[in-house]
DNA sequence: CTTCTGACA
DNA sequence: TGTCAGGA
């Protein structure tokens, strides 16, 4: 199939599907006029570099880990070098929301103590 | 009409 | 990421 098919069929716009060539991702075949050639087997790819991108891997990282997640089922095919990248990445996150999370409630206490002075000042 | 490359913000 | 130019 040529780009516009893969795309419709992955819901990844076609200038996207050129950047993950770009990066190592895809490597299709090209056709006598200079189109790119996907196989079937591309949709599977396509649909595992979404899943991994939307964990908030580094396309670095996918495209190291490729062939490890190139089972026929993307869900349930991890291996286990992805699966510690994928911890690596939930363990960076829970960092991040630790953090953001004091922030919040000193803000947050910030602001009531804030409210009680101002308060205060208007009523007294 | 479809796709390609490269550039730009 | 999204858009445009200029060719094939």
């Amino acid at each position: 199939m040529r780009i516009s098919e893969l795309s419709r069929r992955t819901g990844v716009r076609p200038h996207q599907l050129r950047y993950y060539e770009s990066q190592g991702l895809l490597e299709p075949d090209r056709n006598l006029n200079g189109y790119r050639e996907y196989g079937d087997s591309a949709v599977v790819t396509v649909n595992q570099i979404k899943n991994l991108l939307a964990a908030g891997l580094s396309s670095q990282d996918i495209a190291y880990l490729q062939p490890c997640a190139s089972g026929e089922d993307p869900e349930f095919e991890y291996c286990g070098e992805l699966v510690d990248a994928l911890e690596a990445r939930l363990s960076t996150l829970q960092s991040r929301i630790d953090g953001l999370v004091r922030s919040r409630d000193a803000l947050q206490d910030y602001i009531d103590k804030a409210g009680v002075a101002r308060k205060r000042r208007t009523t007294g």
